[in-house]
DNA sequence: AGCTATTTATAAGA
DNA sequence: TTCTTATAAATAGCT
């Protein structure tokens, strides 16, 4: 609708995909609201995000929505007990659980059985792009681990300088120890931090 | 939005009202179920006309959409006295459900921000593991396939000579088509899979 | 968060 | 109701 026609299938970037949904959220609330004012229409509108956030819209009461709703379906099926609807909420609880669940072993190379040739590639695809991102953003804390090791070692090195100079300054009374220099720790720039950050991968 | 802008207030006229009802009610639907393929979301949407006519759409089933909205709100109240247990367990399975769904979208490369480098690490591990895994059964996936059509192939092969040679002893007083020697296409053991299985590579 | 070039949606008219 | 069209509104890609 804009500067390009996109297509529509979800968008796999993330943060392209979090600007779309708030940007068509909000669109889709404002439309759902004129439609309710012009036409005297009773509107329920609810929006869950890919990460369970709640959004909604409703023109009364949404519960009265539901429920008008829910008379209007289950006139066929007996008005559900409250006992019949936590029955419901239970039995839908645990098939989005097992559902993630598959997901999840499918992701972890687990019941590949399951899937055919298409999916198998999906899934591999899928895998990699993961793959991908975690790995960027491993490389890019180790490289923020690495510049605050080496801005302290500098600031150490500064430190025991200033320590050094005041020690010659002053007559020495007490032989305190730690009193060497540590300098040459923190001497070499390519010191090893990966000791430090537990890496699979010397520096 | 169109001709001529209008105002937002309930259209007095019926006919107009009821001709704006169509148009937009299908321009909402339309505008739902974009969001929800796009961005991934879970949307139910429900409209009562002012005849009291229904319509609705929903991404999945709108029970469900339904179902999890009450939870979320209803977690308050819902016959708070004798339904601890209940509570306790729909607690629990939600609980789960959003464990799992984290643990989805960092396998996916998503939010990884909020994992330190340990567990950057970990999951950057369990990704290769999971990929190598996918990687492995859909080679296999393929070899059979492969296999498979090979077999295919020399039974064909087979077949083929055999119709020869009958169709030598009998003298031909038809001339059906399709009485070429296919043989060739399947004389070379190494033809190409790839096109037929619509793999990302060629073998 | 804003800004536009474009695409979409749609009010009015046929 | 359906189609057409002029115009308003929404929004994708950038910054």
């Amino acid at each position: 609708m804009t500067r390009k026609r996109i297509e529509i299938k979800k968008i796999e970037n993330l943060s392209a995909r979090q600007v779309t949904f708030t940007k068509r959220r909000r669109g889709l609330i404002k439309k759902a609201h004129q439609l309710s004012t012009l036409c005297d229409a009773e509107i329920a509108l609810i929006i869950f995000s890919s990460t369970g956030k709640l959004f909604e819209f409703s023109s009364s009461s949404i519960e009265q929505v539901i429920e008008r709703h829910i008379n209007l379906q289950s006139e066929k099926r007996l008005n559900p007990s409250s006992q019949q609807r936590v029955d419901d909420i239970q039995c839908a609880l645990r098939k989005d659980l097992t559902d993630r669940a598959r997901e999840l072993r499918h992701l972890r190379g687990e019941d590949l059985h399951e899937l055919n040739l298409d999916q198998l590639n999906q899934l591999e695809k899928s895998l990699e792009a993961g793959l991908l991102r975690v790995s960027e953003t491993k490389a890019g804390r180790i490289m923020n681990e690495i510049s605050a090791l080496k801005k302290k070692g500098v600031q150490l090195l500064e430190e025991n300088k200033q320590l050094k100079m005041e020690a010659k300054r002053v007559p020495r009374n007490n032989h305190l120890s730690g009193d060497y220099d540590h300098s040459s720790a923190y001497s070499n720039n390519n010191f090893d931090t990966s000791l430090k950050l537990g890496l699979p991968f010397p520096q």
